[in-house]
DNA sequence: GATGAATGAGGATTCATTCAT
DNA sequence: AATGAATGAATCCTCATTCAT
């Protein structure tokens, strides 16, 4: 009676929210249909299933983050490895997501398979443009030798959370996390 | 009928396994029991309830972490660092779980709303100890003053899930990832 | 928008072929608006409601067998029989109706229920027609008199599913089947 | 709080009588349950899908069927089309089973996929029985030649739901029926 | 203790149907 | 006349939990 007018935007966008709230498996159409004030079913005309909307929300992130990290791609490793970091920092459901993705391939409907294989493959091409900054930058002796690449890489990727693990609100920049991670915090 | 002879800590190490496959949503008693190879209620026998035996794991698990830690207690500041982010490192775990207590928060009956508020603290006294232990350490100028503190105890928290993010098998000492955020990747 | 144009008779025979391969329960409005690239509303346009359209479609087959059924009225009672016969043969579909109908009975709102009832009468009706034929054809003499005139009816009657028993497209004359009714096989 | 007991033959009895009563589609686990007073759920104790129990249930009545069947194996052929006869007469839900069948291929979980075709091979079987039978009297010139036998075959078959056309409860034995077919209803 | 059996509460889905355009 | 969008009612199913033995 009260509402008709949702859009697949607006579902996706609330649905982050209750995702981030709540978790994956915390994460109901009851909730997000209450959010919005629409029909249970309504949210069925813009996704078959469940899966299918929280795989799209993943997707447009994952578009959004690749496309972030394209716009550095023409700069010099060092720098571009500082960008992928803020990046990172900003995007912190990325992790959350990546954790639920393994869970979610075993529920999954063979349709669907395709599309968690698909974000895999963009997980990994991130881990890869970040391997290939580091591979540079060793090469210009701008990074030490004696880390394996494969730790850079990691510890880079972790940063995603840090937001998490800190204080409330506290705002800590990319740059800081870099110039940490690049100079070391000994005296 | 007397199928089988079961304790605690068996049930506690079984849960262990599944909540790390399967993530805290997809464990469910039905598993544990066929796991174990005995009846779904002869768990109650031992726990009044799903939440109370994931939070009586939790438990454990902190108490070990804590321990650990608390060897480390009179050594050098950045020696006990060091030591922190090793012991980090062993307990993945400790990440995931710290991840499902909010969630838990909301769910949970009241009798355990005490377990979980001690789990955030346990929590937060590790996180004290790291504070405390680079407080000290920029006293003693063996760490960067600019570098605020949160931040540092942040990073150290973080390599808690260094192991998740990196190809498979491959092993890093917590004294190498100690390394890189002590001197930095920088040539 | 104006998508296309459709009729009563272009939505009835969509239906039917539905009903046909899908069976009663399994037949959507989705499906026939899908097959006709009809918006799923537009149905609405000219039935008010599912089982409106089901009552309808059996209507018109009803009067469409119950007209062939008529041609042959004035024929020899075994003649009669025998032209039956064959129209059952062809009208497979009644049987699944038949089936379908009281099955509606249950569910169909107060409006409705005239209509069922009048298709019982028809089948009624012709079941009454054979009948008739039977009993001329006793009297007659040409048909036995030992045997019940229900029984006789019902035989002729299923045979409209014998098709369904039959291999796939191997074709059975209604003059083969009204022969083996008649002198039967014995040798 | 009420009922506390109930065994899968119980269950499949009282789903026979809903499943002739209403038919498949409009056979429900809440019907179900409340016919026999118990919880919902306590179904799924026994079956693990509403397509499983049918499944279960047909198989059962099959398996009822042949082993009748198979009494008769040692007659003289028409003497073991007779007995068939009053077997199928007797055994009316088999018509309507080998209808639904078709139906629930595409519904029905992979693993189910292979009941059901063992389903179809019963009912091949029982076919082939006949056709059979049919062919050693066609030998012995107990039938006639000129109708071809799978005619026969679906004739006999098809008498499994004469019961349905007559009025109510009059009772038709399969020796009547038999003599019918046998001997025609000629004069 | 240990268990099998029963259950309620809650979640995902489907589908006929309504309604504003 | 035709439709897209929204929805409620009904269904299947899962799982933690209880209870009598």
């Amino acid at each position: 009676m009260a509402r008709r007018k949702v859009n697949k935007q607006e579902l996706l966008a609330a649905a982050e929210e209750l995702l981030m709230e709540r978790g994956y498996d915390h994460f109901h159409f009851r909730m997000l249909a209450e959010k919005l004030e629409i029909g249970r079913s309504t949210i069925y005309e813009y996704f078959s299933s469940k899966e299918e909307l929280i795989l799209v929300y993943m997707d447009q992130l994952m578009k959004k983050v690749m496309n972030e990290c394209k716009e550095w791609a023409n700069e010099a490793p060092l720098k571009r490895l500082k960008g992928y970091l803020s990046i990172f920092m900003k995007y912190t459901q990325i992790h959350r997501m990546m954790q639920i993705l393994p869970l979610m391939v075993q529920t999954v409907s063979p349709e669907l398979e395709t599309f968690i294989e698909k974000l895999f493959q963009d997980h990994q091409q991130i881990y890869d443009w970040i391997t290939e900054a580091v591979e540079e930058a060793k090469k210009k002796d701008e990074i030490r030798h004696d880390i394996p690449t494969q730790l850079i890489t990691a510890i880079i990727l972790s940063t995603v959370q840090l937001p998490k693990w800190m204080d409330q609100e506290e705002v800590i920049s990319g740059e800081m996390v870099f110039d940490l991670l690049h100079q070391g915090f000994r005296f």
